[in-house]
DNA sequence: ATAGGTACTATCAGAAAGGATAGTGTCAAT
DNA sequence: ATTGACACTATCCTTTCTGATAGTACCTAT
């Protein structure tokens, strides 16, 4: 199984698995934002950005909207002045790490060859 | 080790294990290329095609050139007329199978949820 | 003579992703 | 009174990715 759901003609990756992986933590910045989180979480919004450094306001936000609404980040809004938000991974979140892992492995044998 | 590479400020994630590791097989079509090179080693050209069925010729041939330069995919040119041009998988790309069945099984664990 | 197969390339177009810059509202500190 | 922190949003722009369509050069089969 896994890979065998290439079989027969490929209409929408994003309906495969791999598709499916791959549009969650495909952005540019996603397995950043995971690795991070998973490093000390929770963390809220300008912490994580100062952390991350080139990124921009705009693309954070959506690319935690995005993480969000695939079930992989939590949002925890505290309602006081001035505003806090805490991000913190999910379960589900948890169990891609192993994954992340294996990717980031593989890149650090190959990277310079 | 793996992903501790995040450690400190992020500039390119190109240079990161992590973000080489995607720009090999990000692309839209890559993963599926790789994965029907390594059911039925050698492919053809257009036989690649007619599997894969949704993709245009230029995309397909690109993705390949690119594969190629990653060291990914090997190509041998046949000078006989007509044209043979047979594509295989490299050791490189072999040991990259197991990493990419990781993001499949996640994938299809959590599609539908 | 026409159609089809081989492996492509070239050109143009559109979509999607990512980035730059500015601004919102409230409060605390200087 | 100004600056800065918090967590963003809005707008516009550029870059990158992907796709549609047509064409090349040669051969074989009908």
């Amino acid at each position: 199984m896994g890979m065998a759901a290439y079989k027969g003609q490929v209409k929408n990756i994003q309906d495969t698995p791999f598709g499916y992986t791959l549009s969650v933590i495909g952005g540019k910045w996603k397995m950043v934002i995971i690795y991070l989180l998973a490093e000390n979480q929770p963390v809220r919004f300008n912490d994580l950005k100062r952390q991350i450094g080139s990124i921009t306001f705009k693309v954070l936000s959506s690319q935690l909207k995005e993480l969000e609404s695939d079930g992989l980040i939590e949002r925890k809004e505290y309602p006081q002045i001035p505003p806090k938000v805490e991000y913190r991974l999910t379960a589900k979140a948890e169990t891609l790490l192993p994954v992340l892992e294996g990717l980031c492995e593989w890149g650090a044998r190959n990277q310079n060859k």
